[in-house]
DNA sequence: TTCATTATTTGCCAAATGGCAAATGTTTTT
DNA sequence: AAAAACATTTGCCATTTGGCAAATAATGAA
């Protein structure tokens, strides 16, 4: 084991999304910094300027924030291979309405404010290519929620499970009722259903 | 009225998101195409390789699709000073999966693929200012679609009214339905009851 | 271990929504 | 105008989900 961590998952996914030379890829492997979360720990909080992007290396991290009712309600998950930023507040560098908590122990690479305009300024396809992760991941957050509305409960929760097996009971009820958009108890019940 | 439209609203729109000079801004205005579509006309439709971009000038679209079971799905509707495109499939030049459709008499201005190519080529600013566009286009429904999920039936039709007031009733049920969630008779009895 | 705290399940009943078919209303065609 | 086609409303009843409180289970602290 040297100091040089591949950060494989990374590079390939950057890779899916235009070409980077070894030079470049290299320059963006020293640009990134693991940083490990333990289960419940938050990556970013609501209230904050958001200074950093994840890439979720491995775990599963949560998006949530308050409504105007006061109850706490988790908008995503966010699984392995995949960046993590409330995007709007980073760019905008305003305070942030959410928070994006661990719900599993993760292992993040993240990448500062300066690192972005860095590599940005360093390699010519990089905003291109965050650019196209950008788009896909939130068309894939409105093809996700979009049948989401016409689904009852039950499906929706059996296609959680599908998509986040093994997470559904290591988590708490609220968080997943919160998503699922029901209450507790009807989580509850439905669990028992099947 | 000269031969030259003022573009007004696609003008201010874009101008939101970047700056643009006088030249600029002149050959925007030629690379745009006026188009009209009446009320149930289709702007553009599933299993054909989206080959325009349309910003509303005037009137409300609606995009929908056919799910698994064969129940047309209103995915969400568009209105005055947006852009509309299936962005997934003219990005990636692949069929659509959704149509795109008129729900009221529309004035459009539509950007052909080598339009925007030129713009792109000709206009440093541009491909920072449509992914500007695209991105805030893409928090949005997010932000729409998210709280949705929990609350009530009632409550997504009276928010629905709030935003496009008038509408409602001008357009088939099934359209508005489909989009709230809900079938029909649901909506019909909601109607009632308020 | 025991107690205290927190999370989850359950019972009871009310409210919301769906499914289906018939009735009514509206629009289009002939 | 009459007929046909289509859209909306309504009745009836089943199913889903919510609200609330109590019971039970799980977790963490002393």
């Amino acid at each position: 084991m040297t100091i040089f961590m591949t950060m494989d998952k990374l590079i390939n996914y950057l890779l899916e999304f235009g070409q980077l030379n070894q030079q470049q890829i290299d320059l963006i492997k020293r640009k990134a910094q693991v940083l490990e979360l333990k289960k419940d720990d938050y990556f970013s909080e609501a209230g904050k300027i958001p200074k950093q992007v994840a890439f979720i290396e491995k775990g599963i991290l949560r998006v949530c924030y308050y409504n105007s009712n006061g109850d706490e309600i988790t908008k995503y998950f966010i699984d392995e291979n995949n960046f993590a930023v409330d995007i709007n507040s980073f760019n905008q560098k305003i305070p942030s309405s959410e928070y994006v908590q661990a719900v599993t122990d993760c292992k993040l690479l993240i990448f500062s404010t300066e690192s972005l305009n860095d590599l940005s300024a360093t390699i010519i396809q990089w905003d291109g290519i965050i650019y196209k992760i950008t788009e896909k991941a939130l068309v894939e957050k409105v093809n996700k929620l979009s049948p989401m509305l016409a689904e009852d409960a039950k499906t929706r929760y059996l296609n959680f499970l599908e998509k986040f097996p093994n997470l559904a009971n290591r988590i708490p009820l609220s968080y997943l009722a919160s998503y699922l958009g029901i209450t507790q108890s009807s989580l509850s019940r439905i669990r028992k259903s099947i």
